[in-house]
DNA sequence: ATGGCCATCGCGGATGGA
């Protein structure tokens, strides 16, 4: 079973990109659950049937310019939660769906965290906020949900081996003891950050720059992240950064991380 | 060289990303 989240800056021109990988990796083996983020398009014009046609199903919850988030899949979602139940919220920005049922089913939490800006920003603040009810609400669903993925684009560094340039970013966003608090926190619930399970090269990171000729030069960060639960750690068997991807003509600048269990 | 890119909206240039 394969995991994947992916940003991809724009689904409406990246589709193309993702019908192509999710083929690409299907000649090995096929991508079950892929989250998106910064889908940047409403509901009303997600692809459901551009997927449909690959043999994919898909949940979205999407606005208008910013934002968005969606699974896509092999399997059917059930118990669909579109972002923080509880937590208001103008922004799209989570999507969860379980998948199979019984003991056995998975639960699947696919998030674009606050970017945040600038640490004292009123930005940086609602980063804060949206944090702490994330960090409430995944609790939750552990109660229920002891097979559990949270997967996305987390815009938080664990620690400066993420980081391409640790000195001159140290305490930027990104990069700041509050949001590192907040991404320790989450470990602390029981999950793991399924990276680091296994050996990585050194400057592994999952986005890059479009400037600065950050992709070639490698001056990225790993900010694109899949925690797993208890549970499910004795079944992960790999979890690579993808960078073909980001080679493409018009890339996203982040690249897929996949996560293989068992 | 302390800035360089890209997407959106919409048709110039601001805003947001990270």
């Amino acid at each position: 079973m394969k995991l994947a989240t992916w940003n991809i800056n724009s689904l409406g021109v990246r589709l193309p990109q993702v019908l192509a990988w999710l083929d690409t990796q299907a000649q090995t083996e096929p991508i079950d659950v892929l989250a998106l983020q910064e889908l940047k398009l409403t509901d009303e014009k997600f692809p459901h049937s551009a997927f449909a046609e690959a043999g994919y199903q898909t949940v979205a919850f999407g606005q208008k310019t910013y934002n968005g988030v969606a699974l896509v899949s092999r399997l059917t979602p059930t118990e669909v939660v579109r972002n923080i139940p509880g937590f208001e919220d103008e922004q799209s920005r989570v999507i969860a769906a379980t998948y199979g049922d019984g003991e056995d089913r998975l639960r699947v939490i696919g998030a674009y965290f606050p970017n945040g800006q600038a640490p004292g920003s009123d930005k940086f603040a609602y980063k804060m906020r949206w944090l702490t009810a994330l960090h409430a609400w995944v609790a939750s669903e552990l109660e229920h949900h002891p097979r559990l993925v949270l997967m996305g684009d987390y815009n938080i560094t664990f620690d400066d081996a993420d980081v391409w340039d640790p000195d001159g970013l140290r305490d930027t966003i990104h990069c700041t003891r509050e949001e590192r608090a907040h991404l320790q926190a989450l470990i602390a619930l029981g999950l793991h950050d399924a990276h680091r399970l296994f050996p990585q090269p050194p400057k592994t990171f999952s986005w890059w720059d479009y400037r600065m000729l950050g992709f070639q030069k490698n001056r990225g960060m790993r900010i694109d992240h899949i925690l797993i639960s208890e549970p499910l750690k004795p079944l992960a068997s790999a979890c690579v950064v993808d960078r073909a991807p980001r080679k493409n003509p018009q890339p996203s600048d982040h690249a897929p991380v996949v996560l293989t269990l068992g």
